[in-house]
DNA sequence: ACGGTGACACCAG
DNA sequence: TCTGGTGCCACCG
């Protein structure tokens, strides 16, 4: 099991129209420091649509995705909008309101 | 093995 | 707010 296979894992339980910070996800594959590998493993799926990477922002509410500002950073503007998430001009989205909570690994 | 490279996160000023 | 610096660690040559 790579790093990168546990990241798919992960990104595909997040449900439509909600989003979640590259440090929640290393946190749920127990790599709670991993936060900047999640954004390679995401940037390594290249246009891979079998996973909802778009839902991934930064813990700032923004866009983190690297590239041209007339290509790839707003096509993931238009999938999230196309869920319902609301993005400003800037990229910025209030992620305390769509933000998902991962279910505990731990039982309680 | 080693050093450079990042879709990050956090802190100081 | 925004910038710059630092810690972080999987991957690549």
């Amino acid at each position: 099991m790579t790093f990168k296979q546990q990241v798919i894992e992960v990104v595909r339980k997040i449900p439509r129209g909600k989003v979640v910070s590259y440090g929640q996800v290393a946190a749920a594959i127990g790599s709670p420091r991993g936060a900047r590998q999640v954004g390679w493993a995401l940037h390594t799926l290249d246009g891979d649509h079998s996973v909802p990477w778009w839902r991934v922002i930064n813990n700032e509410g923004r866009i983190s995705i690297k590239g041209n500002m007339m290509s790839t950073p707003l096509l993931q503007k238009k999938f999230l909008e196309s869920e319902g998430i609301k993005v400003s001009k800037n990229l910025e989205i209030d992620i305390e309101k769509y933000r998902h909570h991962f279910a505990s690994l731990l039982p309680m």
